[in-house]
RNA sequence: GCCGGAGUGGCGGAAUUGGUAGACGCGUGCGACUCAAAAUCGCAUGUCUUCGGGCGUGUGGGUUCAAGUCCCACCUCCGGCACCA
């Protein structure tokens, strides 16, 4: 036996070069009998030096490999070098560095630290993601990846970091900082490639479930996924007649065409009143029995002197309200707009109208008639140049609160919405919008977030419908409503969610309250009032106040009393509310709505085009019979139409009276108006008794009857007229809604689930969004990946651009896609890569003349997804690795890194895994089975460790002084290492360590042949305790069992040679070079290579166990009990004790407790 | 605000299923060795105490023969997300 002392610099030297030489770690991918084990850490970047984080990272995840080795396993643990990246980039242009030679000197250099460590890392494994072996994997399979169709450029809003000159990653900006320089990060459009990560959202999100991973962890992803269930509700656009005069009520209907003829030049011909200095475009009133096409060529001929043009297309009509100077007349209309196109520019000068003749024709840009004409808000009746009739479009919500939908009293579009352009031209407000868009936009997004004070602007002009209510609601834009979120549109409900809340409140928006909380759910939260009487917001889980459970429901009951909600929940004028609760719902009735649309044709004649219209107020009834299904229609008797109970209301009447009186009249029936549903209806008929066209406005009502066999008398003309007939639902559909007709009243049979009042929240939810038509959906805060970097050291994007621009993936054959030598790396704001010679004459000889190439390079992140492959067949030149080699190591067993990665690689990575697996070219889901988020080292004072504070604890340093063992050791010690605290670094704890150490290796002094029996026994639970514990990782306690171990063996008779060198064994993993040297006293192999001890269950216990003895939950004795003894004999046994007796005497027993093996406990 | 996780001596931490709270290490005190110091070794070390014992795991309740561990409510700290509809 070596009794000298422990020189850990001797020692650690000559065994690290003895594996080196041996092969000691060098791994098979697969042996005969055993089976594989990845253990994985985060490869490391080469910034040049180790630290302690290193050894954290690496030597304490070693122990486990280690352990897993002596266990039996074939165990991979690898390492590499995430060699890309900005660092290398900023020291070349700092200290006018090659960024390769910087950074792969600095990996030579950190390869001997790494080696000092002692880990048992394979290094004919290893890897660099800067290699061209490397790379050119990556830029393979990003074209892989673009023949399945992950791969798009688009222009984005990137974040842009001034100081670094490139775009980050959502991720990579903090608070609106740039993560690695902490420089400014401001918005930019630029073009970059993007994966489609979003196409594996729900895959992420799901798989997450099967991972043996930390709950954490998980939960982490499943927020940065950001998955969230609701529904998709449409609101229809609702364009209120404009007006282009004064109002006048009983204008007449006129309907007027215009047109917009182009030159050769794409130039709009516009008429300028010589007299008046108006300007217009040609057009006017359609004559009776003309069509579109006959009055627009004929006006044109009337205003104009071209006369040579062709048709082009028309645009959706919009609906005008105007006054006709001419015939001093105020007219409805749709105004029809066309578009022709002149053949040739020549005039042919031909006979005008008297008051044309007083026109000026001019030429105009498009885009000066958009301005002048669509975008002003007196003419702005044109529709862009689009075909699209946003009239007819819907703005779709997303929401999670589909029950209260009913609550819903306005709509808010983001400033980026689509729908703020497209509805230009029918904002009245434009310049007041234009404004606030513009205000929006130079707001970054960190004073977004910092002035959380709610800005907008009403969307003057325009309405939704709420499909619930079918009332029209305002439409607003507002920055508090996100673009990439949902739909970029919120359908606000004031009354029901804290953010519109505080919106209505500023700009006195209508509360409409749809659910009651119930007592029990309003349970434990607590209300706070946050201004004067009125308004009250719900904060969950606020402390503001305290109060026992009857305090807090007296409060909720005051209140609702203040508000008057207890009963209807209609909140009394001016009182306004908010509670985000989830509850019952009040004031929601069944959709019973009529959906607006353009009536043609309702029972009646078609309606003559043309003049001499009338506007008359009608009302509708869908007539129901009470307690059954029956629908009552009307079937003329003198021809084949058919329709609903109708008429005009008379002067005096309100409409429920009017529709109750036209239902006795037409059908001798009494009913009740149960339901109103109002609605913009534009029936157009021609009344046959009156002789007249009549553009009628109403209302459709609910009418329930209930006595049917009892009818009053019908007027004789009605009978001469109609026939009631009675209706199943889907007869009286039927009925009413032949495809000629645009009479649907859909929403008032698509309410299966009845009343929506006294619903859950949660039925609601369903049921109110398929009543209105919605869908069900999921929405994602994951957004897709921009790889793009206007960076150099970085792995090419595998792109050419041809001459005309269009971009094209690099064929496989011309991988790798070298990075080029000659770049100045200089920042100049351009992507360093355009400024080479060599890359554009490449692209050129193989591409052809004018090609380009791209000059991005890509996130690291994508290099840092896939390089787990990589270590399982690095030398592959045909593969990026062999089906085998990935079918024998992969998933990766446990994976140790960093908390930083929790959401960027981790998730990246996953996306990696399943795209390729999409692909065909691996066959795992997940490439991580195990996680284990390390913790973080602090310097001695708690701090982080930093060279401005100067507590930063240079690794190499101590290493000399107590050796790579002691240092291992000591960070396995710190604390537990399967649980991500921090813990700071103690000088004094690593001589505590090295202290142990020292006492092992004398611990050889105490070899004796015989030994304490007792000795035995620990030494089988210490096996036992140190074997579990590394398994789960708690590295901690198994140091503290060997310790405890070494203090008995120390104090004991002493320690047999074979239980020394058992010993020896347990410790290995941890000091893998002390325990090397004295195993290799006694043997040939490795003990690295040894089996890891096991422990003999008979021997840990022999026969007895001391227990300790409760008198009424006190430990008062302790009792030695044998094996097998009855609890009888124990009881009286103990009973008789003195120390006993001393508790006991004079008191009943009234209960003896005896847990075998634990404790035994008496109640007197 | 929402979602995770955690609160135990002077410090890092231990207590695997509810069963002797404070293992192990550091620090501190006393002692041994030494001319002395360092290193090393030994003993002690939650707290109060009238030396019988009492009290103690963030706070307040509860369940249990027994609670750091389970239940309810609250407080604090750490991490993630956050004007997310």
């Amino acid at each position: 036996m070596n009794t000298g002392e422990y020189n850990h610099k001797d020692i650690e030297k000559k065994w690290q070069d003895w594996w080196q030489e041996h092969h000691t770690y060098q791994v098979e991918n697969t042996v005969k009998g055993k089976e594989n084990f990845y253990a994985l850490s985060e490869f490391a970047y080469p910034s040049g030096n180790l630290h302690v984080g290193h050894w954290y990272a690496f030597a304490v995840p070693d122990i486990y490999a280690r352990y897993k080795r002596m266990q039996g396993y074939n165990v991979l643990y690898p390492m590499g070098f995430d060699a890309f990246g900005l660092p290398a980039e900023n020291a070349a242009i700092k200290h006018n560095l090659d960024p390769r030679k910087w950074t792969y000197e600095n990996m030579d250099y950190m390869k001997n630290q790494l080696r000092s460590m002692g880990a048992s890392f394979d290094w004919s494994r290893t890897l660099a993601t800067s290699d061209p072996d490397y790379y050119g994997w990556t830029q393979w399979m990003f074209n892989q990846f673009f023949k399945e169709g992950l791969v798009y450029r688009d222009i984005t809003k990137v974040n842009w970091c001034e100081n670094d000159k490139t775009i980050l990653a959502n991720e990579q900006v903090i608070g609106g900082k740039c993560e690695r320089c902490e420089g400014d990060v401001i918005q930019k459009d630029m073009a970059q490639w993007m994966l489609k990560i979003t196409d594996f959202a729900d895959d992420l999100y799901d798989d997450l479930e099967g991972l043996n991973w930390d709950e954490s962890i998980k939960q982490a992803q499943r927020e940065w996924i950001g998955r969230k269930e609701g529904s998709i509700i449409s609101f229809p656009i609702e364009l209120p007649v404009r007006q282009l005069g004064e109002e006048q009520t009983n204008s007449k209907e006129r309907n007027i065409v215009k047109v917009i003829l182009l030159n050769q030049h794409n130039q709009v011909l516009v008429m300028e009143s010589v007299s008046e200095g108006s300007m217009d475009l040609p057009g006017g009133g359609i004559e009776l029995g003309e069509t579109l096409e006959e009055s627009a060529v004929r006006e044109l001929q009337e205003e104009t002197e071209y006369t040579n043009f062709e048709y082009v297309r028309t645009l959706s009509p919009n609906r005008v309200h105007y006054y006709h100077k001419m015939l001093d007349q105020h007219f409805h209309g749709n105004v029809h707009t066309l578009v022709y196109r002149l053949k040739d520019d020549e005039k042919t000068p031909k006979s005008l109208e008297q008051y044309e003749v007083e026109t000026k024709e001019e030429w105009w840009n498009l885009d000066d008639v958009i301005e002048n004409f669509v975008e002003n808000p007196v003419y702005g009746f044109y529709i862009r140049e689009s075909l699209i009739d946003y009239r007819n479009s819907k703005i779709n919500v997303f929401t999670t609160r589909a029950d209260t939908l009913f609550g819903a009293t306005y709509l808010v579009l983001a400033p980026e919405h689509d729908m703020v352009q497209n509805l230009k031209s029918h904002i009245t407000n434009w310049d007041e919008v234009k404004a606030y868009l513009k205000d929006v936009e130079k707001k970054s997004d960190l004073d977004r977030q910092q002035s959380r004070e709610k800005t907008g602007v009403q969307l003057q002009g325009i309405e939704v419908i709420n499909p619930a209510t079918n009332e029209p609601i305002p439409v607003w834009v507002a920055d508090y409503v996100l673009a990439h979120f949902g739909t970029g549109a919120v359908m606000a409900v004031p009354a029901h969610d804290e953010c519109d809340c505080e919106f209505a409140l500023k700009y006195d928006l209508p509360f409409k309250f749809v659910v009651l909380p119930s007592a029990g759910e309003i349970g434990n939260s607590r209300p706070l009032i946050t201004s004067g009487e009125n308004a009250f917001i719900h904060a969950a889980g606020t402390t503001e106040k305290k109060g026992t459970q009857e305090q807090i429901n007296a409060e909720w009951n005051a209140m609702y009393d203040l508000l008057g909600v207890h009963d209807d929940g209609i909140l009394p004028e001016g009182k306004r509310f908010c509670c985000d609760f989830e509850g019952k719902l009040i004031n929601s009735p069944s959709v019973t709505s009529v959906t607006t649309g353009n009536f043609e044709f309702l029972g009646f004649n078609h309606p003559k085009d043309g003049k001499d219209w009338i506007e008359r107020t009608r009302v509708y009834a869908i007539v129901k019979q009470k307690d059954t299904e029956m629908y009552l229609g009307l079937r003329s008797k003198t021809d084949d139409t058919q329709g609903l109970v109708t008429g005009g209301v008379d002067e005096g009447e309100v409409a429920e009276q009017a529709i109750v009186r036209e239902l006795l009249e037409e059908t001798g029936f009494t009913g009740k108006a149960i339901r109103k549903e109002k609605y913009k209806i534009h029936d157009k008929y021609y009344s046959t008794n009156k002789d007249k066209n009549i553009l009628s406005v109403g209302d459709v009502f609910v009418l329930e009857v209930s006595d049917i066999d009892n009818r009053q008398s019908i007027e004789q003309e009605e009978i001469d007229k109609h026939e009631p007939v009675w209706l199943t639902k889907q007869e009286f559909l039927d009925f009413i809604n032949p495809p000629s007709h645009k009479f649907i009243i859909k929403n008032y049979f698509n309410d299966s689930s009845g009343n929506f009042n006294t619903q859950t929240s949660e039925e609601a939810r369903k049921n109110i969004t398929t009543s209105v038509g919605g869908t069900i959906t999921k929405t994602y805060r994951l957004r897709d990946w921009g790889i793009s970097r206007q960076r150099y050291w970085g792995c090419p994007i595998p792109i050419v651009y041809d001459p005309d621009g269009n971009s094209h993936p690099i064929p496989d054959e011309h991988l790798p896609w070298l990075l080029p030598d000659d770049v100045d790396h200089t920042p100049d704001g351009t992507a360093p890569l355009a400024r080479s010679e060599e890359l554009q004459k490449r692209t050129e000889d193989i591409f052809g003349a004018g090609w380009k190439p791209e000059v991005d390079t890509m996130d690291t992140f994508v290099d840092s997804s896939w390089y787990f492959y990589r270590y399982l067949d690095n030398q592959n030149d045909t593969a990026f690795a062999s089906p085998d080699a990935m079918k024998s190591w992969m998933p990766v067993d446990m994976y140790f890194g960093g908390a930083e990665h929790t959401t960027m690689h981790l998730l990246y990575s996953r996306f990696w895994v399943k795209a390729l697996k999409k692909i065909g070219l691996v066959h795992e889901n997940e490439p991580y089975k195990g996680r284990l988020n390390r913790g973080l080292i602090l310097g001695p004072d708690g701090a982080k460790m930093s060279k401005s504070k100067g507590n930063v604890i240079d690794p190499d340093e101590v290493v000399s002084h107590v050796g790579a063992d002691t240092v291992r050791m000591y960070l396995a010690f710190i604390g537990p290492f399967n649980e991500p605290g921090s813990y700071p670094w103690d000088p004094n704890g690593v001589v505590g360590i090295r202290r142990f150490l020292d006492r092992v290796w004398r611990l050889q002094e105490n070899i004796t042949d015989t030994t304490d029996e007792s000795l035995i026994s620990d030494l089988h639970q210490t096996i036992k305790k140190v074997g579990d514990d590394i398994e789960r990782l708690k590295l901690n306690t198994a140091i503290s069992t060997m310790m405890t171990f070494v203090n008995k063996a120390e104090k004991s008779l002493g320690i047999t040679q074979s239980d020394y060198l058992t010993l020896v064994q347990l410790l290995a993993p941890f000091a893998p070079h002390m325990t090397e040297e004295l195993w290799m006293q006694h043997h040939d192999t490795s003990i690295h290579l040894s089996d890891f001890p096991k422990y003999d269950e008979s021997k840990i216990s022999f026969g007895m166990t001391a227990l300790p003895i409760q008198i009424n939950g006190k430990v008062r004795a302790q009792v030695v009990v044998e094996e097998g003894e009855s609890d009888a004999d124990v009881q009286n046994r103990i009973l008789a004790m003195p120390e006993v007796t001393k508790w006991t005497e004079g008191k009943e027993l009234k209960k003896f407790i005896h847990v075998p093996g634990k404790i035994i406990n008496l109640v007197v």
